[in-house]
DNA sequence: ATGGTAGCGATGCTA
């Protein structure tokens, strides 16, 4: 069973090459962020037609999270329990909305998640906080369903738009040096991404692929790509029980190649049977 | 070479 995460920056604009990277691949689910639209924007007839079941939530251009399987697709949330919303006026009375950035669904067994973490902006915007609360609430979820079924398998795979080590950017001084307030790369969010490891879950793309400077996310800005200013904040955090059975790990580099690319390339897990 | 990254959707916002 073959599992990839990939954050896809705007699924229209890239609808036939995600079909062609599925083909490509091997790949029986896809986790995507980033999709870009609205559910009846969504383009499913070209992934149904390659074969997929698909499972979508987007309310506006931004964010949206999709799953694609041809190994079953089941028990579809569109958010997790007390997952935090943004308001964009303090003043409402209104519960802030939550946003698409999460979905969940059973795939071949394994409870996937499909996760665009806020992006946090900068450490003094309000985008900071609802970031670290969204991380939180995150884990304190996944920490419940462990505790539910100490063999469940299950899958947090997302960009989480957190630089958990150092030598996860091209220079972290340089990077910091950019603008004041960077975040990414700030104790509490690191300390938030750890947590998931607290709980009791496993990074399996770190345990297959260790190597410092291994990138994951290149900015289309000023020729990251090739001087290979890149960034590793796409990840998956597996229970005990799906950690045991990742055997190999791929970040596919290549996909950041050649015109109308993703400014992210996918991560893949191969799975034991 | 008077540019600059890309996508959405409207001439700005987000990453």
């Amino acid at each position: 069973m073959r599992v990839a995460t990939w954050n896809v920056n705007s699924i229209r604009a890239r609808a036939e090459r995600v079909v062609a990277f599925l083909e490509r691949s091997d790949t029986d689910v896809l986790a995507i962020q980033e999709t870009k639209c609205r559910d009846e924007q969504f383009p499913a007839a070209v992934f149904t037609e390659a074969g997929y079941e698909v499972a979508h939530v987007g309310h506006s251009q931004w964010n949206g999270v999709a799953i694609l399987s041809r190994i079953g697709l089941k028990d579809v949330v569109t958010e997790f329990c007390g997952q935090p919303g943004f308001a964009k006026d303090a003043d409402t009375l209104l519960p802030p909305p939550v946003e698409a950035r999460a979905l969940g669904a059973t795939c071949g067994g394994v409870r996937l998640w499909s996760l665009y973490v806020p992006n946090g902006r900068a450490t003094c915007d309000p985008h900071y906080a609802y970031k670290l609360a969204w991380l939180r609430a995150l884990q304190e979820q996944a920490a419940e369903w462990l505790l539910a079924d100490q063999a469940a398998q299950i899958a947090l795979l997302g960009d989480w738009n957190v630089i958990p080590q150092d030598t996860d950017v091209w220079d972290v001084a340089d990077y910091a040096r950019a603008f004041p307030g960077a975040t990414h790369i700030t104790t509490p969010e690191r300390a938030a991404f750890a947590a998931f490891a607290a709980a009791g879950y496993r990074e399996v793309s770190r345990e297959h692929q260790p190597e410092p400077h291994t990138y994951t996310y290149w900015d289309y800005q000023g020729l990251a790509f090739p001087t290979n200013k890149g960034m590793r904040i796409d990840f998956a955090w597996a229970s005990p029980a799906l950690a045991d059975r990742v055997s190999a790990v791929v970040i596919d580099r290549d996909e950041r190649k050649g015109k109308g690319a993703s400014d992210h390339v996918p991560v893949i897990l191969d799975l034991a049977d």
